[in-house]
DNA sequence: TTTATACTAGACCAAATGGTCAACTTTAAC
DNA sequence: GTTAAAGTTGACCATTTGGTCTAGTATAAA
């Protein structure tokens, strides 16, 4: 659904720092902390350095400011799932989720890939301790269906890691993807990839895949 | 199997780039070209930095010097496959090489991650071309493949991207891995890792698994 | 033992980088 | 219209960075 910012009616403030974060994202997303520069992000959003720096305390707070949103994005419906719901439905959906993330917010995935690769040093405890209950929550889950003979036999664990990075590598790989491809995706490419996804995740677990997915 | 390097009977010369590449290695898969310092890996090699530039001119030709190598860890045996082999033993030993790869070469894989993530500006056209005819060749075996009825119909080009993306998240995440499962992979678990993940990728192009990977 | 080459390493440098400051202009509330 | 707050911007700064230079030391062949 790319949901694209309204820029009327908003404050030049807001719109700056709408602009900041935009071009911000994008350079993180290529070439992470370390390796970004502030002037770059400034030329990127057509705003002298000083004004950066301005709207962000640091370069520090700025990159804190846009890991925190993206956090955000990981939130799914598969988040309230329980035993009691259809597996079938959960997970093709939840992939669905993740491979929407990748076609609309590549760069959100891409940076998040970096800071993962890069040790997280800039993921609290809190968010750490918050993700591996999540975790521990699916995972608890997802033994349920297996015990109750909806699911076949497998590690939940390394069933959500296929998940996270078969989508994943279309937004962070895309460069490569495209290379391949001769061609870049389109939405109906990325619909094709998602059926192709969710039928293979399914199919491996003894799942039937939902008609919408097939 | 993890060949570790052998330090007796060579040179101070041989010895000190080798300590330097394995440095700058991790220094990049952690922070990519731009974020990596010299002083950095000069620090981890245990060597003045003057010392990493006499080795190598410069940051970039080690970098360069680095990539190189680790393309050449692509080959596998996937690459000289034909029609006339069969797809489950074919597929099950590559997906086995590059879960190889994850556990032996972690940074490699993330060094290679992060250069594409980047835009892949170190890789040459001439490598581009390669790996693209690669590709060619790849998917025109697996559309032969699909022609004689011996693998489910199927894109080719998002098999090999869920191959990849599988097997590289271990590498490329493995942090991440870490944290959610509790305990780092043992050799043992990537065995079973592997055979998950063969099961997954042959179950959904309707091959049977090899025993050796059941 | 000589000598050429490989290697070491501190001092140094120019450029780049994140960030500050102060003077200024625009905006919007009263 | 006045005024306070928000926004803009060039000049500037300390530090970091990749890289050089030079003077030396170890090494190994002749």
């Amino acid at each position: 659904m790319c949901t694209s910012k309204n820029y009327k009616e908003i404050s030049i403030g807001e719109l700056n720092r709408s602009k900041i974060l935009d071009a911000a994202e994008k350079e993180f997303a290529l070439h992470g902390f370390k390796g970004a520069r502030v002037q770059q992000i400034a030329d990127r959003a057509e705003l002298p350095k000083t004004n950066v720096l301005y709207y962000f305390k640091s370069k520090e707070f700025l990159y804190l400011a846009l890991l925190e949103d993206i956090l955000r994005l990981w939130n799914s419906r598969f988040d309230e799932a329980t035993a009691s719901d259809d597996p079938a439905e959960v997970l093709a959906h939840y992939i669905a989720d993740k491979m929407e993330i990748s076609r609309c917010r590549p760069n959100a995935s891409k940076m998040f890939a970096l800071e993962i690769i890069n040790g997280a040093p800039n993921l609290s405890e809190f968010f750490k301790d918050q993700h591996a209950s999540w975790m521990a929550g699916r995972v608890a889950v997802i033994k349920q269906w297996i015990e109750q003979g909806k699911l076949a036999v497998t590690d939940p664990h390394y069933l959500l890691f296929n998940i996270w990075a078969t989508s994943q590598h279309y937004a962070d790989f895309s460069l490569q993807i495209n290379e391949l491809r001769g061609k870049p995706m389109t939405q109906t490419d990325f619909a094709e990839a998602t059926n192709n996804l969710v039928k293979l995740i399914l199919t491996g677990c003894s799942l039937s895949v939902p008609t919408e997915f097939q």
